[in-house]
DNA sequence: AATGACATGTAAGAGGTTACATGATTGT
DNA sequence: ACAATCATGTAACCTCTTACATGTCATT
């Protein structure tokens, strides 16, 4: 492992708040879940990393009978390591929607198939839309108070169109299929 | 290799025609570039595969002094791989935008610096609608003489929609960022 | 009584990229 | 003269996922 994504992601979110792998998963999972991901396959050992190179420090809280609490916080050097790669251009974005290739393929399966794939497509935009504009609304609340939630609210605006956008196709597209031949 | 989804991608692009593993790349790099990318280091690898297994054939035609063409074509058995995989569920869809992870921790970083990764995100995505439009257009021209484009154009439909979603997100955002503090 | 949230972690392997090697032909 | 296109291919490497292991506590 040298310099992955996830290294700078896991230090990104550490520089907001501490926290455990665990709440960091979650946090992904909810708030960055139109654009990221991760696993703790990842998170596990990125922070044992960081943590080695003095960019993270941890405070454990002892439990008996389950898991230590291990809860990382950014430091300094950290907090330089993060500036360098802000300043750095982003690599392209990366999209791999299997959705597409199968209805690309469309004229090997029969119509019902290609429709089911396109409402499946829709099913898991919409519910991703649903989170996007709840986790949209506490974003907005909390931004009156704290001015931190400022950059966040504006992924989640992306996010929200790209589902939008998403929902929306797959209502043409099914429409288009169910008229085709 | 066990399964991947370049397989069937590739499986699916000589199910139109007979394609070398040239063709192939340019054709993903055209047409399916708003959903999917390959590299030919996977590419020659599971073309081999492909026919040692029976899923496809090749026709070589023979060049000196640069390598020979070798013509890939699908086979009934490649077919009926193709077919079973159509009926299957598509995977979730996976996207990862670096520029919004960057944009996600902008209170660390200059102004300037996330406007210039919203500019550069831009810029991406202007120049994949410009390809995608003419695509479109080509496209809809094939498609009075040939039905083949059909689900093929369905494709581009929401790349197009994607890019612009996009599009229209960075100015939003640009603007926001600008007359933020 | 069952489910889900809390909480850590590893090993193996799938999937994919990059850099390298080679060089003629075609277009500007 | 230079750049782009045509055309194949491999080895090393990196990134990331999956399946497994373990068990408590709170809620329904």
């Amino acid at each position: 492992m040298k310099e992955s994504i996830a290294e700078y992601g896991i230090l990104g979110i550490l520089s907001k708040e501490p926290m455990t792998g665990y709440d960091i998963n979650k946090r992904v999972k909810t708030r960055m879940d139109s654009f990221w991901d991760i696993s703790y396959g990842q998170i596990y050992p990125t922070l044992r990393m960081l943590e080695k190179e003095g960019h993270i420090t941890k405070k454990v809280e002892i439990n008996e009978n389950r898991p230590n609490r291990k809860v990382y916080s950014i430091t300094e050097k950290g907090i330089k390591k993060l500036k360098k790669w802000l300043l750095k251009p982003a690599e392209p974005e990366s999209v791999k929607i299997e959705t597409l290739l199968k209805v690309a393929f469309g004229e090997q399966a029969p119509k019902n198939v290609i429709i089911k794939h396109i409402e499946e497509f829709k099913i898991r935009n919409s519910s991703k839309l649903e989170k996007t504009l709840s986790i949209e609304e506490e974003m907005k609340e909390q931004l009156q108070k704290n001015e931190k939630y400022f950059f966040p609210l504006l992924t989640v605006l992306l996010g929200k169109s790209l589902h939008k956008a998403s929902i929306e196709w797959a209502d043409t597209a099914k429409e288009l299929v169910s008229e085709h031949k």
